[in-house]
DNA sequence: GTCTATAATTCGATAGAC
DNA sequence: GTCTATCGAATTATAGAC
C-alpha cells in the first residue's frame, strides 16, 4: 500500500500545514491524521521540508495548467479570456485561501523555491499577449502588467481577507457576495484599463 | 535603563519576526539582536506570544491613526482623499511588506486578536462615508466595501509579490515602477466605480 | 514497507543570586 | 532589572527489528 500511503501523507500533510502553518505544524500532527506511522514520512519523503514542498508542488499543478490553457487558448476573444480567468482564479483562490497564505509567506523566506517548483506560466508572445495587444490597438500595453493586474485584483482581497472582513465588519456570507462582485466586475475594469490604453509598459 | 531595553528587545524583536515569521523566531536571537539577556524578554513580555502582539500593536498603531484621520477628514473632496490613502498606504505597504504576510499569517491563525489590537478603523457615518454618497449622487453605494476595494488593489500586489514577481519575471525596480503607475491609477479606478455606481451593497 | 524505541537537539520559561 | 544555570517538554530524524 505504498502509493496509498503516500497519497494519505500528502492530504493530512496539506491539511496541517493550512490550520499551523510550515513552522508549527507537526509530523507527528500530519501522521496521526493520516493515520500512519511517524516514521513512514521520512520514509516516503525524506524531511518535513522536502513533504511541504511535496504538498506546494501538487496544489500548484492544475492551477499552473489552467493558466497555461487560458494563455495559450487561440480560440475566444479578450473579454472571453478575461471573464474566465476571473471566474477560474477567484474559485480557486477563495476555495484554498488557507493555502495561498502559508505558501506566500515560505516563498517569502526561501524564494529559490520557485524555480524548482516550476511556476513560471506566463509564456512571452502567447496567445493572450496578442489579444491584447489587439484590444488595446496597440502592443505597448504590457500583457505581463495586466496578467498580474489581474491576479493581484482578484487575490488581494483574499488574501488579505481577515483585514478586510475585521474593517468592513463582514461575516463569511458578506465577504463572498463581495468577491462576487467583483468576479464578475474585474474583466470590465481589466478591459478598460486596456482600451483607454494605460501605459503600464514596465520596461523603464 | 528599563524602558531602553524594551524598546530594543521590541525593535529586534519585529526585525526576527519579519525574518523568520513566528514559530520559527526564536527568542533566543531576538536576545541577540537586542543585545540583553534572554531571560529578560519574559521579565518585560512575560512571553514570546505576548511580545509578538506587542510588536504587532506598534506597527498598526501610526496607520491606524491615520486611517482615522483619512475617515474624519472633512475638508478634502472625494478624489483628493483617495488620492492620499493610495499614496500613503502604498508606500507604508510597500515599506513593511515583510510584516503584512507575517501579521496576517498570525491574524489568520487567532483572528480573535483583532479585538485586542484595536484595529476597526471604519466608523459609520464618517466623513468619508458622507463623500462616497455625494460623489455617487445615492447613498445605495457601500463605503465599506469602497474601502474595502481601495485597500485590496494597493495591498493585493504587494502580499502577492513573489507570485508577481515571478509570474512577471520583474525585478525589484520593475515591480517599484508597476506599483508606481497603481498608485496613480487607482484613485481613477475607484472613483468609477463609485461614479458609475456599481451597486456594491454587501448587505443582499 | 512498516513498526518501536530512542538519539540528539533545541525550545520557552523560570528559579534564585545579585 | 539583570544575570546564570537549568528544567521539562517537545521536536525531527534515524537505527534496527520485523
Amino acid at each position: 500500500m505504498a502509493q496509498e500511503t503516500k497519497e494519505k501523507i500528502l492530504v493530512a500533510a496539506r491539511h496541517v500545514f493550512e490550520q499551523k502553518g510550515y513552522d508549527a505544524a507537526r509530523t507527528r500532527d500530519i501522521a496521526l491524521e493520516a493515520n500512519v506511522n511517524v516514521a513512514l514520512i521520512n520514509y516516503h519523503f525524506q524531511s518535513k521540508e522536502q513533504l511541504f514542498w511535496a504538498v506546494v508542488q501538487d496544489f500548484l499543478g492544475p492551477i499552473n495548467q489552467s493558466l497555461r490553457d487560458f494563455f495559450n487558448d487561440e480560440k475566444s476573444d479578450f473579454e472571453t479570456t478575461l471573464g474566465r480567468i476571473s471566474n477560474y482564479y477567484t474559485d480557486t483562490w477563495l476555495r484554498n485561501y488557507q493555502m495561498i497564505i502559508v505558501m506566500l509567506t515560505e516563498l517569502r523566506k526561501s524564494p529559490e523555491k520557485f524555480a524548482e517548483i516550476n511556476i513560471r506560466p506566463f509564456t512571452p508572445s502567447s496567445a493572450f499577449e496578442k489579444k491584447v495587444h489587439e484590444f488595446a490597438g496597440s502592443d505597448k500595453v504590457d500583457a505581463v502588467q495586466v496578467m498580474s493586474n489581474a491576479l493581484a485584483m482578484i487575490m488581494g482581497p483574499i488574501v488579505i481577507r481577515p483585514l478586510i472582513q475585521c474593517i468592513g465588519d463582514m461575516d463569511d456570507k458578506q465577504f463572498n457576495y463581495m468577491m462576487d462582485i467583483r468576479r464578475k466586475m474585474i474583466p470590465e475594469w481589466i478591459a478598460n484599463m486596456v482600451k483607454y490604453q494605460v501605459d503600464t509598459n514596465r520596461n523603464k
